[in-house]
DNA sequence: CAGGGACAAAATGAA
DNA sequence: TTTGTCCCTG
């Protein structure tokens, strides 16, 4: 019996077109990875196709690795071969495989969103450039925004709507390259560009893997840029056995250069193009396609499908407004706890979807109060905290010594003595020289200005490098991982303030040294290299945690490809969801908001059976509230299939402290505070820190004439004004309880650090 | 060269 | 309102 027989008759059609370019346009929930699945196997174990002749670029790693097990599972062991990953990963691979034909340095780092601005940031500096509309980032995004679009500095011109300053951007654009190249680095966007570049420079190279990739597949194809529509003809070769996957109702990657005519224009690109719908949705319910449906219908430029089921009409969706964004938090976990203690659903099946990450937070808080399990996706990212940032900041310095940016962020990092000063002294030498920093490093009699201690602590801090350095290659990764930990000072630095911010801190990169390990075991060639390019490409979807029981929340954008059973889309308003900046440009170009409705289309077709779309009157940004009108994509749904209600204020009001986010966020997460007295009272800030350890109970007295005295009122930016109820201790070490709010009910305890004397 | 005050920026989405 | 960065001072 053929493997292909559990295909439906398109679906089979689809996995058996394997020459010739094929585009499958497949709606949301078709079955899309299972026909890619079924196709790669089919090649495999059918066709007789090599495994390491079949390539397949998906969106994510982590979608990579599904694909793979899936694949594995029909054809066994074999899968190993294929060769698999995001453009990204596979452009990384390549570079740096044959890098040395390429005209390339191996061991070259990847710079993510922080390292290259910082890099900006030090042309700025050198070019002493002090402009009142141009900043690190908005050069940022206007040269990435050239490299998605293949434009080099040579040929950059004002097309991209900037007006005076295309010359002055031009030169930034040169030297920014220059400084990555300097730094043997290339950023992400690079990764693309340099391969497509490079491969038209060295055909030969070229030509090796356009004899290995016989049969090349890419998933969302709706999402791909300039750089990759190249890489696939690059790739495709002349067999043009090229199979791209996509919806383009679902391309929502304009932003960082997607270009939906890719696929709009599939058949232009390739005359003999063959296209397959997949329309039949075995996924959702009637009446979420339905809706889906007639949201997306409103789009004019589509190439057009209607979904349809075979299943039920399902539930009708909900529609829920809401006094305030935490009465929608509220709303969504109260919700959310009923559907768990009913077992109607499980918390894995569960999803909160949002339009920004700012939104997370309220929700974080409910569910934190509720103690229900969550896990975030993406936000505030692992691999972005500091002290992660930090060490890799070493292990990237050991791989690459030329990685100025690196080591402008390590180089004082625990401080050892090396000032702005001396800092500043190096780098003018190293430039003057052009050198990089690290080599100015064993120069350091020539560098002037250098006073006799700078010289010991520079020389203590390059002692350090070098033995990290010849340490790198002699002991497994994790255990390297430690070492690099106790021996930049890093671990004596943490243990030194023990707090609990700083305990986290450890937990963190206790965590890194894990994934290190992790590394190691999956991979018998793993390096120090490998492990650092995995953590630069990988996306947000891959490094979520435990999932197995919890619910989850993301963007929007990060949900792309999931589903759940029971999905929540929160924050339907004008100015968020379509956002305000998409609400603008609209008023010129009315089509710039289809962008945004492909984002609510991709949101409403992650739900399998129970769809609840919710909405705030108020919401809490910058500090104050802002009023919100109900989002247009709401009057979207056919009123026939939706079940509104409403949430009120009155409801939950009665017993709950008048606090805002920041004191559950500050209480939780024991940041410091900075407190200020009423200007009357006390001119000087003062700093607490929160306690929760304190048992300091409510009545005890003490008296002192001290501007911090029992009685006393203060006031705080968030939480009004606060009365002193009690006090400990004097001078530094001083323990206050205040109290805030008019019930009484939650007294805070702070730890003081009043200014000396 | 560390610590503090003044001031600006923040939040669209992400490999 | 909160957070990060720059510049100034002791």
């Amino acid at each position: 019996m053929s493997l292909l027989s559990k295909l439906n008759p398109t679906q089979q059609n689809a996995a058996e077109t394997v020459k010739g370019p094929l585009l499958i346009l497949a709606g949301a929930g078709s079955g899309k990875t299972r026909v890619l699945t079924y196709r790669i196997a089919h090649l495999i174990n059918d066709l007789n196709i090599a495994p390491w002749n079949i390539l397949a670029v998906t969106f994510t790693n982590k979608a990579a690795a599904e694909l793979k097990d899936r694949i594995e599972e029909l054809v066994g062991h074999r899968s190993k071969d294929i060769w698999t990953g995001t453009f990204h990963s596979i452009c990384a691979r390549i570079l740096r495989y044959d890098a040395d034909k390429l005209g390339l340095e191996r061991d070259f780092t990847i710079y993510d969103e922080t390292d290259r601005r910082s890099a900006m940031k030090r042309i700025f500096d050198t070019l002493n450039i002090n402009s009142e509309d141009l900043t690190p980032r908005s050069v940022i995004r206007i040269i990435s925004r050239a490299k998605n679009s293949m434009t080099s500095p040579t040929s950059f011109t004002s097309d991209i709507e900037n007006t005076h300053s295309s010359e002055l951007i031009s030169e930034l654009y040169r030297s920014y390259q220059a400084e990555l190249h300097k730094n043997n680095a290339l950023d992400f966007d690079d990764l693309l560009v340099e391969t497509v570049r490079r491969f038209n420079e060295t055909p030969s190279v070229m030509a090796s893997y356009q004899e290995r990739f016989q049969y090349t597949h890419v998933d969302e194809y709706q999402d791909t840029n300039r750089p990759q529509y190249m890489l696939c003809q690059q790739w495709s070769g002349e067999t043009r056995n090229l199979c791209v996957v996509g919806d383009d109702d679902q391309s929502i990657y304009k932003f960082r250069g997607a270009d939906i005519r890719n696929i709009l224009d599939f058949e232009k690109d390739y005359a003999d193009a063959k296209i397959i719908r997949l329309e039949q949705n075995y996924r959702s319910t009637g009446r979420i396609l339905q809706a889906a449906n007639a949201v997306i219908s409103q789009n004019k430029n589509r190439k057009g499908k209607q979904l349809w089921t075979d299943d039920k009409d399902g539930d009708l969706i909900d529609i829920v407004e809401c006094d305030s964004d935490r009465l929608e938090a509220k709303y969504v976990v109260q919700t959310i706890r009923q559907q768990i203690s009913t077992g109607t659903y499980k918390a894995s099946e569960i999803a909160v979807l949002y339009r920004t990450n700012a939104q997370s937070r309220t929700l974080e808080e409910e569910l934190q109060r509720s103690g229900m399990p969550y896990t975030i996706v993406g936000g505030t990212r692992f691999y972005e905290r500091r002290e992660i940032k930090d060490l890799l900041s070493y292990m990237r310095l050991l791989s690459n010594p030329a990685d100025d940016i690196g080591m402008l962020r390590i180089i004082n990092m625990p401080r050892r003595g090396i000032g702005n000063t001396s800092i500043n002294q190096l780098q003018q030498y190293a430039l003057a020289n052009n050198l990089n920093i690290f080599e100015t490093l064993s120069n350091l009699e020539n560098v002037n200005g250098l006073n006799s201690r700078s010289i010991k602590s520079i020389n203590r801090f390059h002692d350090i490098i070098i033995y990290l350095q010849r340490m790198k290659d002699e002991i497994p990764l994790p255990e390297f991982g430690r070492l690099v930990f106790e021996h930049s000072g890093y671990e004596a630095m943490l243990k030194q303030d023990r707090n609990h911010e700083t305990e986290g801190r450890v937990e963190n990169i206790e965590q890194l040294i894990a994934f290190m390990a992790e590394h190691e075991e999956a991979d018998p060639d793993a390096n120090l290299l490998s492990f650092l390019e995995e953590v630069a490409l990988m996306s947000p979807e891959d490094d979520s945690n435990d999932t197995n029981n919890a619910i989850t929340l993301m963007t929007l954008h990060s949900a792309k490809g999931l589903e759940f059973p029971m999905v929540f889309i929160t924050g339907l308003e004008e100015n968020l969801f379509p956002t305000a900046r998409a609400v603008e440009e609209s008023r010129e170009t009315p089509e710039s908001i289809e962008e945004e409705r492909r984002l609510f289309y991709v949101g409403i077709t992650r739900a399998c059976q129970k769809l609840v779309i919710t909405q705030a009157h108020q919401r809490y940004a910058y500090g104050n509230f802002i009023d919100c009108k109900p989002s247009r994509f709401l009057m979207e749904i056919p009123q026939e299939l939706v079940f509104l209600c409403q949430e009120i204020s009155e409801a939950n009001s009665n017993n709950e402290q008048p606090y805002r986010n920041s004191f559950d966020n500050a209480q939780r997460t024991n940041r410091k505070i900075p407190l200020r007295g009423t200007p009357k009272d006390n001119k000087k800030g003062v700093h607490y820190e929160w306690d929760e350890n304190s048992n300091h109970s409510f009545g005890d007295i003490i008296d002192n004439d001290d501007f911090l005295s029992v009685g006393q009122w203060v006031r705080h930016s968030s939480w009004g004004r606060g009365q002193i109820v009690a006090r400990e201790g004097s001078g530094e070490k001083m323990k206050v309880a205040v109290q805030f709010g008019p019930h009484l009910k939650k007294i805070a305890v702070a730890f003081a650090q009043l200014e000396p004397g």
